[in-house]
DNA sequence: GAACTGAATGAATCGTGCC
DNA sequence: CGGCACGATTCATTCAGTT
């Protein structure tokens, strides 16, 4: 199973000093096809990748060559079988050169509808990702269904996905949960589509068609990305993703063909302004917390060698000794997560939050002490 | 684009008369695999599918909630594959029989999440099926992500799909929008999971580990079907498609090869009530209705289809209907607000306060209802 | 009997890091 | 690479049992 790369010990700062010299093009547009663009990226190069590809919306049979150039002149009589197949070839050699610029710890995501999501899933699946969740987004002011034909499409689908099954990956899961009033964020998310302001026009008319919201991309590159991360759009459209990014304080790179939409971008992230450093501090794992030790607190007398905890339900009891070990009334001995696990026969155990102690006339978790021990501490 | 065969022209009725010779095992279960059981079945013989086919979740290790006690997982054998590879055989041979079995004008439903949807999808489609929308099932109680990993995992995805491009299908357009307060019915739609009364048990255990609210069901059939018509189901398990199609007056064909899942399914079947025939009756009108927002506690069970209201001095009555709507003893239909205002010869009437049904011994406005489900389902 | 409390549970691809 | 210590992590609903 992969492994979740929390926001744990700090890491040698990368943006606040002096930007290392590097071999990407960051914050930048490169204008082109973004087969053969990301094919001048180095390997293992970015954190996060956020792609929204053609639709291939077989509306007017629009259609792509396997290295990614238009097919004009479609008639109405282009066979169906070819314009998959011709888009899954698509779909496959861009995501292939995803594959490849993405760091080991890296993560994909990718955005769709019905009409193309289920043949971007299979390739992600096929390439060797590791699909993390499927998003919905659910949009709150959707077009109607004017002829009264089906229901209302009234979403569109994402997919996360890591480099592999066994891959690290990056998910602030406090900030997350802090977002959502401290419940777990689901695989659900309600945003209006791309309006009133935000959306980019010009002589009145929409510049791209399918402009999506910056909530979207500022709840996706919070979840998965830390400040200072790289962040890769190969459809870059008008840059959503960019503005996003350098608002979050994050790195980007964008891939784009057409020059309207790069204009547009680019006046638009230059608008755009970087958040304060202190607004973009986000709720940390524990896991960030330095460190302490269990031993620490019975050293430096917060809890003396010699008191009796119990867990919350008075089932067990066990005493503090001076080295920090618990030991049960039945004589049997451990830290306070091993005596956890061996009393209730459980395979993982947080002592922290299981042992609780007498204080104030009622059972509080060891954990509070740890907290206190910390604001003491701390600068 | 394909053409929609609203039920706007009176057919012959298949059932009010003697049923025609069929030579379909209609509703019954039939054992065994659902790939060479079908092979049985004549081409183009059937109206609906409805497939709830293994998700190939690849589940790893055990898994345990914070509080120690372990995680039911589906460990099934049913829903273990050699490699994607076999899912896709697998997938592409039932769908390939389905096509074969399935009337030119009808119309296949498949549900599944992110582990097994992307490769169904890709073979619906290059089965020549035509997707008509993708739904996405909300889960109003999903189990939460214990390890704070990722994402809760909160829904499931649909797909719905038309024989191919061209091809006619049913969908009760005006049955949709009563049943959702007058509004288009969106591509998300919220059902708690299986559970209560609902949830099969034998022994303390569930049944069958993925049994589907028959909510759900409902929603499929009341929108795709016409009473009398034939819904196949090739996963049938513990028969929920069964169940609601004997309740909405379907017909219905069942395949499923364990024992356990079938007794429990032909018992289910046999105590399930069919709905009285006028309760039956869609709204056919593409006039406008007054706003009411009744159907959702006929779908989720709040109020049975068949239940007779009445106002407050037990002058009028009518009865409900499966879309939500009301028929008066004298033949008038309309939303609860309407035949209101039809029955007391007023411009307005308020249907929540108006309507009165019998519980506990005396009449309550079905607003009281309506508070409940409120209550129940809302934050 | 109503109200409250605690336990149980659901289609889940559910760790990190040191030695 | 394996083994093991450390310690991070849950929401809505139902149902049984108690006040």
């Amino acid at each position: 199973m992969g492994g979740v790369r929390t926001i744990a010990r700090p890491r040698p700062a990368r943006q606040e000093a002096a930007p290392p010299a590097s071999p990407l093009p960051l914050d930048q547009i490169i204008q082109g096809d973004c087969i053969a663009r990301m094919r001048a990226l180095p390997d293992k190069s970015v954190d996060l990748i956020f792609a929204d590809p053609p639709y291939n919306l077989q509306l007017g049979g629009e259609l792509f060559r396997p290295d990614g150039t238009h097919v004009d002149a479609v008639t109405d009589d282009w066979d169906k079988f070819e314009s998959l197949k011709t888009y899954d070839a698509f779909t496959r050699a861009w995501l292939a050169e995803a594959h490849r610029v993405l760091k080991d710890d890296g993560a994909i995501w990718v955005i769709g509808s019905y009409h193309n999501i289920f043949r971007v899933g299979v390739a992600v699946q096929d390439l060797g990702f590791w699909i993390l969740n499927d998003i919905v987004w659910r949009k709150a002011n959707p077009m109607p269904n004017f002829r009264g034909t089906r229901f209302t499409n009234a979403h569109e689908t994402l997919i996360w996905a890591s480099k592999g099954e066994k891959a690290k990956y990056t998910f602030n899961y406090r900030s997350m949960k802090t977002l959502n009033d401290e419940l777990q964020m689901r695989s659900d998310w309600e945003f209006p589509i791309c309006g009133g302001p935000e959306r980019l026009k010009k002589d009145g008319h929409k510049v791209h068609p399918t402009q999506k919201p910056e909530a979207l991309l500022y709840r996706v590159l919070l979840a998965c990305t830390k400040p200072g991360d790289v962040v890769l759009d190969p459809f870059f459209g008008t840059g959503t993703t960019g503005a996003v990014a350098k608002r979050l304080r994050r790195r980007w790179i964008g891939i784009e063909r057409e020059d309207g939409y790069i204009d547009a971008a680019r006046a638009r992230i230059a608008a755009a302004l970087p958040l304060d450093e202190s607004a973009i501090a986000t709720m940390q794992s524990p896991r960030a917390q330095p460190k302490v030790a269990f031993g620490t607190l019975v050293e430096t007398g917060y809890l003396a060698p010699g008191t009796m905890l119990s867990d919350a339900k008075r089932r067990f009891q066990a005493m503090v000794r001076v080295d920090g070990s618990l030991a049960s009334v039945c004589g049997e001995v451990g830290s306070i997560h091993k005596l956890g696990c061996i009393l209730q026969g459980t395979p993982a155990c947080n002592g922290w939050t299981f042992w609780h102690h007498e204080a104030d006339g009622r059972l509080q978790p060891i954990d509070t002490l740890r907290q206190t021990y910390l604001l003491a501490t701390q600068p």
